[in-house]
DNA sequence: TCTGACCTGCGA
DNA sequence: TCGCAGGTCAGA
C-alpha cells in the first residue's frame, strides 16, 4: 500500500479504533516478514501489552505497547483490516491482534513484500531522509538538499534516505503539479522552482491523506473501503490520455525501473 | 547507477 | 501466457 498518504490514513484509523487497548491475544503466521524475530515470539511478546500510541515516519508504521515498538512497513501490498471478513485475500493474513474489547485487527500482505519488526527502544530512523509532513521539511533545508544531488528529480523524490514517504504514485503527480520534468538534474532547478516543488509535495500529500490514500490495487483503508485520491490523479497511469492544462497526450517513460507519468509540454 | 530478485494477483 | 503493480535490497 505504501506512500505516506496511505500509511498516514492507517495509523491515524489504527489510533482511533484501537489507542489504550489491551491487546488480548496474537496469532502469527511464520512467513518471511517477519525481521530479527520469529512470528511466535512476536506473538507472545505481544499478547498482554497495551497500545500506547501509534506512530509514522516515512513509510514506517510504529506502535508503542509498553516497553516494545512493534514496526510495520508495508512493502507493496501490506494493509491492516479490522474485520477479517472484508478481506479480498483472508488466505494472506499473517497476524491477528485481539482488543480487549473484543475488536480485531489483522495484518494482511499477499506478496509478502512487508517487513515486521519488534524493537527494544523506539526507532530514530537515522537512516532515513527528512519526513515531509515533519517540522523540520523547510524551504531553506529542501533547496540545499537538491543544490547537493546532480540524480534526476524524481529519483531523489522517491530516495528514502533522502525523502522519507514519497513513492512511485506522488512523486509523478507532485512533479506534474509544479511543472517540473522528472528528468530534471536536481541541482539545475532554479530556486523559484525549488519553492514550487516544495510547496506541491506538501500540497499533494496532504490532499491524498484528506482522500484517504490512493487505492490503485491492494490498499484498503482499515475499514476495508478504498482510499479515493485514485480519482484525482492527473498523470499517473494516464498514458495516452489528454493532460488537463494542454490536451497533449500525457507520456510514460521508465526510470529506475519504474514507470513514470508525465506532460511532455507542461513540464520542462 | 543499474538490474534482478523477492512474491502474488490481475488484466490484456 | 506474459507483463506489470503504491517497494526495497544486494550484487554487479
Amino acid at each position: 500500500m505504501p506512500e505516506l498518504p496511505e500509511v498516514e490514513t492507517v495509523a491515524r484509523q489504527i489510533r482511533s479504533q484501537f489507542l489504550n487497548k489491551r491487546i488480548t491475544e496474537v496469532i502469527a503466521q511464520p512467513a518471511i516478514i517477519f525481521r530479527d524475530i520469529t512470528a511466535a515470539q512476536f506473538a507472545s511478546e505481544l499478547a498482554g501489552k497495551k497500545l500506547d500510541a501509534v506512530r509514522r515516519y516515512g513509510k514506517f508504521l510504529f506502535w508503542q505497547t509498553g516497553n516494545l515498538f512493534p514496526m510495520f512497513h508495508l512493502g507493496m501490498s501490506g494493509i491492516f483490516l479490522r474485520d477479517k471478513k472484508l478481506s479480498m485475500y483472508p488466505q494472506h493474513i499473517h497476524i491477528s491482534f485481539e482488543f480487549e474489547d473484543g475488536g480485531n485487527l489483522y495484518f494482511q500482505d499477499a506478496r509478502k513484500f512487508s517487513k515486521v519488526y519488534l524493537l527494544r527502544q523506539e526507532p530514530d530512523f537515522d537512516n532515513l531522509g527528512v519526513d515531509p509532513s515533519k517540522e523540520n521539511f523547510t524551504l531553506i533545508n529542501f533547496r540545499k538538499l537538491l543544490n547537493l544531488k546532480k540524480m534526476n528529480i524524481k529519483t531523489l523524490l522517491m530516495d528514502q534516505k533522502i525523502i522519507a514517504g514519497i513513492g512511485n504514485i506522488y512523486a509523478s503527480e507532485i512533479l506534474f503539479g509544479c511543472g517540473i520534468r522528472p528528468t530534471r538534474s536536481a541541482d539545475s532547478l532554479s530556486s523559484k522552482a525549488a519553492e514550487r516543488l516544495f510547496y506541491e509535495i506538501k500540497r499533494v500529500l496532504n490532499a491524498a491523506i484528506q482522500r484517504f490514500g490512493t487505492t490503485y490495487t491492494a490498499y484498503r483503508t482499515v475499514d476495508g473501503s478504498a482510499g479515493t485520491n485514485q480519482n484525482f490523479l492527473k498523470v499517473y497511469q494516464r498514458e495516452g490520455e489528454p493532460c488537463i492544462h494542454c490536451g497533449r497526450p500525457i507520456k510514460k517513460i521508465i526510470q529506475n525501473s519504474r514507470s513514470t507519468f508525465y506532460c511532455p509540454k507542461c513540464q520542462r
